[in-house]
DNA sequence: TCATGTGGCTAGATCGTTCTAGTTCATCCA
DNA sequence: TGGATGAACTAGAACGATCTAGCCACATGA
């Protein structure tokens, strides 16, 4: 078993380039302050000896982390691909991500003190189920920034996509082909789920029809069950909490050997991965969700560099369509 | 908006409690030394100040971390299951993970190196893409596990699931039902594909049967290119390299108008969620992933605090029937 | 010639903890 | 009685970096 050697040090990398720990400080972080060829030398003694600085001090001393805590679901497919737009454009503004997950047995609490504990400068939450007070509370520490939810307090950053006009989208899409038999399948309890039942009835209202609205959840299952449920009262259009559910929907719809879309037109919400799956080609009301990453870590960053205060940034969604919308049954 | 309050230090804790920094470190630490009577007013102290000790101070002292480090790729849904578990498994070994995500531009040395910096004492790599010698490399510093991999050097502990056994489960179960044309699409150049392609051909050649082998993919896409291309000489049953595959290669037959499993079998490999979801309910070869990603945790945590030398665990997977795989056509 | 700057470098304090080595004081036992 | 024991507590040195202040040598300008 090769031995467990301690790890090189500043001290270490100075004395094996004749010079002072400051200054290999200074080299390190490439400020002014040393002259070119000693930069090369401690450079290579660095090198050598495999030295690493050892972030714990480092950010000790400085109080900076450059770090964002970035919370996600781990049983969302979907968050994925935030965490990698968060990833990119971090590194693109100087900084790096720090990860928690909230999963089964680990509340979002939990995660969020992990980031914190870590010495997390800001933390980005993406879809936090926290109340908007205990965001508040947060953001008494560091800036907290809101991904796709918007209802939070005025010390948060939002960032996020407008549901209503989301939904609006959708149901203008849907009604264009000629679907007067529109039916929601909410998210139950989760995030976001209220705002979009809430735009499906007032978008349908204005448009002087009935706004059917059952419950679902944010699952294939939930979507599955819904099916099951609409069979026998079968409307021309279903409109999905999300990609997820709206595939159970397709699901549960083809096992009562319907067609999709020529019997019922389905159409999702976030346009995930899923929903570009060549097989499944389904039309779905896209968030942006990377151009969305993107935007809550550059609050991120610009609240703790800038003096701007905290801000609530809403973007407007499109519409993909692809083809599991089409006219309505004859 | 409100000011950015320093983070109270035992310092202050101290003073407020009248007490020296030492104390109030020991009480927080729940170690022995210190008056039940003075426990409390330390205790009391402390949560009046809102007292969170700072791990980065606590850790640059006493060198130990108590964490370790987790690389999982965010492209792979399935990675999420063991996420899950390792937290859990960690969180009860009195360990926390610190996690870092393979994504788009994010290479994997990129992620072990972010681990490294928020000092974990241990890596658990989930199917690591590096070469055996630069996990030798890494094990130098620290106890690195591979898991769900086990083509590594001695240095490295490998926690994994016995592909030969997985693969040779699933063929004798289709066997077992009749089939003699069997095809298995391969992996491309994804982890485990190599051996997988391998035990299936020595599997199939040991029962006299001829070893097809196609070339596939981590990807559901690959599941379907690979349907389409076996449509012109359909064998009865085909195993896949994965979960994600055999869902392409299910909507790739289904396309064809074929029957899943009258007209033929698929069998997948992960037994991920995917494959238990109620309108899939795919035949699957289970890793027991969960229970993998468990005992990788424990041989981290082992390894940290023992003097137990690197081991290569490998556990025998057991099949999963649903209702992909049946009798073949007649 | 002498003050003034400036580039290159260093010593030592500092961040918020833990750890080591005590000190103090009451109790116990021969 | 007096030494040993031990519980409760503390001062001060670490950990490995950064930061501040200042030193030194040399160039510059009046």
């Amino acid at each position: 078993m090769k031995e467990q050697q301690r790890r090189p040090t500043l001290m270490d990398v100075a004395q094996a380039a004749g010079v002072s720990r400051a200054l290999v400080s200074i080299v390190m972080r490439g400020v002014p302050g040393a002259a070119e060829s000693t930069r090369q030398k401690v450079f290579e003694a660095a090198r050598e000896l495999g030295y690493r600085p050892d972030s714990r001090a480092r950010l000790l001393r400085s109080s900076r982390t450059k770090l964002i805590g970035l919370s996600f679901s781990s049983s969302q497919p979907f968050h994925a691909e935030i965490v990698d737009a968060a990833y990119a454009q971090a590194s693109s503004r100087g900084y790096e991500i720090a990860l928690s997950a909230v999963a089964n047995g680990r509340t979002e609490t939990r995660a969020v003190e992990s980031l914190l504990d870590f010495g997390s400068e800001a933390l980005v939450m993406i879809s936090p189920t926290l109340t908007a007070e205990e965001l508040d509370r947060y953001s008494g520490q560091v800036p907290v920034v809101s991904l796709l939810r918007n209802d939070v307090g005025e010390l948060v950053d939002a960032v996020s996509s407008d549901d209503i006009a989301g939904i609006r989208l959708g149901v203008e899409h849907l009604a264009d082909l000629g679907h007067r038999n529109i039916v929601h399948v909410d998210g139950g309890i989760a995030v976001s789920a209220q705002q979009r039942s809430e735009a499906f009835r007032s978008e349908m209202q204005g448009r002087g029809l009935e706004a059917t609205a059952i419950p679902g959840g944010p699952g294939e299952e939930d979507g599955l069950r819904a099916a099951r449920s609409l069979r026998d009262n079968l409307p021309t259009a279903v409109i999905a909490f999300n990609d997820r559910s709206a595939l159970g929907l397709i699901e549960g719809f083809r096992a009562s050997g319907l067609q999709i879309p020529s019997d019922v037109s389905v159409l999702g919400y976030d346009d995930s991965q899923l929903a570009r799956l060549s097989y499944v080609q389904l039309s779905s009301v896209s968030q942006d969700a990377p151009l969305l990453a993107a935007a809550a870590v550059d609050r991120a960053v610009d609240r703790i560099e800038g003096t701007v205060g905290p801000a609530h940034v809403v973007r407007t969604p499109h519409l993909v369509i692809r083809k599991t919308t089409a006219l309505p049954r004859a």
